[in-house]
DNA sequence: CTTTGGATCGTCT
DNA sequence: GACGATCCAAAGG
């Protein structure tokens, strides 16, 4: 197991573009898999029209309007699962996409969940890849990644983020596409991109 | 290496 | 009825 601690939610709990740039580095676990957050999009809630939640609460988005620290599975394509960390204050949709891992521990479990895969670097190397190689699905969506012993947990392994991110739109939208509310680690081998 | 098109279904209009 | 916060295999350079 990756050790490290549970950083504390009064972090999470600010805006998501400020919550985005410092979750690099940190480290997302899950079923004795772990991988270093190495690129992230935010999103804005009712601000954002890219967001899910631009048009409201529904079934679907409303995990983002909880309390931060909550895990948000969102399911798209018709066939691929996304994480998302559910930041800002409850009430405020705000959250933040994991997109992608630079793979740590339980490389084994991650190659035979991912036969795709034909490196490592494109086990966790995109949003539906990385919860792939991490087995997290819908069946995760409410988890609170701050609590010990959670099935997905969020750990401060004392990595810093980086000084100077990388940082460009986000990827696969068709609104607020100007925005550049996504960040990475500089020639980390795992972006998505 | 890059480009292209198919897969597939829950959610909201 | 349309559209995704995507991935992959196949085909071409």
């Amino acid at each position: 197991m990756t050790k490290g601690r549970r950083p504390p939610r009064r972090l999470l709990a600010r805006p998501s573009i400020e919550v985005a740039p410092w979750l690099l580095g940190k480290v997302l676990a899950a079923g004795g898999r772990s991988g270093r957050i190495v690129e992230v999009e935010a999103y804005a809630g009712g601000d954002d029209p890219a967001s899910h939640a631009h048009r409201g609460r529904t079934a679907r988005n409303a995990l983002m309007f909880e309390r931060a620290g909550l895990l948000y599975v969102h399911f798209t394509y018709g066939m691929h699962w996304c994480a998302n960390v559910v930041t800002g204050p409850v009430g405020e949709a705000q959250a933040v996409l994991i997109r992608a891992l630079a793979p740590l521990t339980g490389l084994d479990a991650m190659r035979e969940a991912r036969p795709a895969a034909r490196r490592d670097r494109e086990l966790c190397s995109g949003p539906a890849r990385l919860c792939q190689a991490l087995g997290i699905d819908g069946a995760f969506a409410g988890v609170d990644l701050l609590v010990a012993d959670a099935p997905v947990q969020l750990i401060d392994d004392g990595t810093p983020p980086p000084v100077e991110p990388g940082m460009s739109t986000r990827v696969g939208i068709s609104r607020a596409t100007e925005r550049p509310w996504r960040w990475f680690v500089v020639g980390d081998p795992n972006l998505s991109a």
